[in-house]
DNA sequence: TCATTGATTTGCT
DNA sequence: GCAAATCAATGAT
């Protein structure tokens, strides 16, 4: 029953209602990050609807070097070991970054969307999509299953591929990024074919699953 | 309390 | 391609 608050929009009201179930976050980060290109973002605000479909992702492991979780929850980072379904939050420089928490100390970093509804400037890359979304550490912790963030499931049948992560310094080596194969809002170049690990193996036995 | 760091973005060369 | 902006979280002192 639509209240008074609601929306005008009946069709994201709809699908906003029907989120992907916390089931999807509770498996291995790097399938999740490769699933979640494709699904759609949608977030609620007072002022209306916005939807966008997510193209580009990273993954970062619980025992990752590139991960904030490295150390063990902290007053940052506390959100990712908050359970499946959880919305991390953080700010670095001076932009925030949103990722899906998945199983304890792991999180997919959503890098860019492909606006499908609702009022963007450019949500090509982690900082711009935040600042479109207008996501803050006021969403930190917030369920992206029943809180005013939530994906839910599309059809899309785009190619994707995978490469090294964005940014990092630590297990740079690692295929963690995921891409759609055609968006063109991927924020960076796409990953080429990845070719294996250069240097000395770091975090790859875990990196292949 | 102080110094360092950084899952970014932007602008300039 | 490279460096600056700019600040909160973190770790060392």
């Amino acid at each position: 029953m639509a209240s008074s608050s609601d929306p005008p929009d009946p069709d994201w009201s709809a699908r906003f209602r029907a989120p992907l179930p916390r089931s999807f976050y509770d498996r291995p980060v790097a399938r999740v990050a490769l699933e979640l290109l494709g699904q759609v973002i949608v977030r609620r605000t007072l002022a209306g609807w916005r939807a966008g479909r997510i193209v580009e992702t990273e993954a970062y492991g619980a025992h990752d070097p590139a991960s904030h979780s490295r150390g063990g929850p902290t007053a940052r980072n506390r959100s990712m070991f908050a359970g499946p379904g959880t919305l991390y939050v953080y700010r670095i420089h001076q932009v925030h970054c949103a990722n899906a928490v998945t199983r304890p100390g792991e999180a997919v970093l959503l890098r860019a969307v492909e606006p499908l509804a609702g009022p963007w400037v450019n949500p090509s890359g982690p900082g711009r999509l935040c600042r479109d979304l207008a996501l803050t550490r006021a969403q930190d912790g917030t369920d992206l299953v029943q809180g005013e963030v939530r994906v839910v499931a599309s059809p899309w049948n785009g190619k994707r591929v995978r490469g090294p992560r964005i940014g990092i310094r630590r297990a740079v080596a690692v295929p963690w990024r995921f891409a759609s194969g055609d968006s063109p809002w991927v924020s960076r170049p796409r990953p080429p074919r990845w070719r294996g690990p250069r240097g000395k193996p770091t975090y790859l036995s875990l990196a292949q699953s």
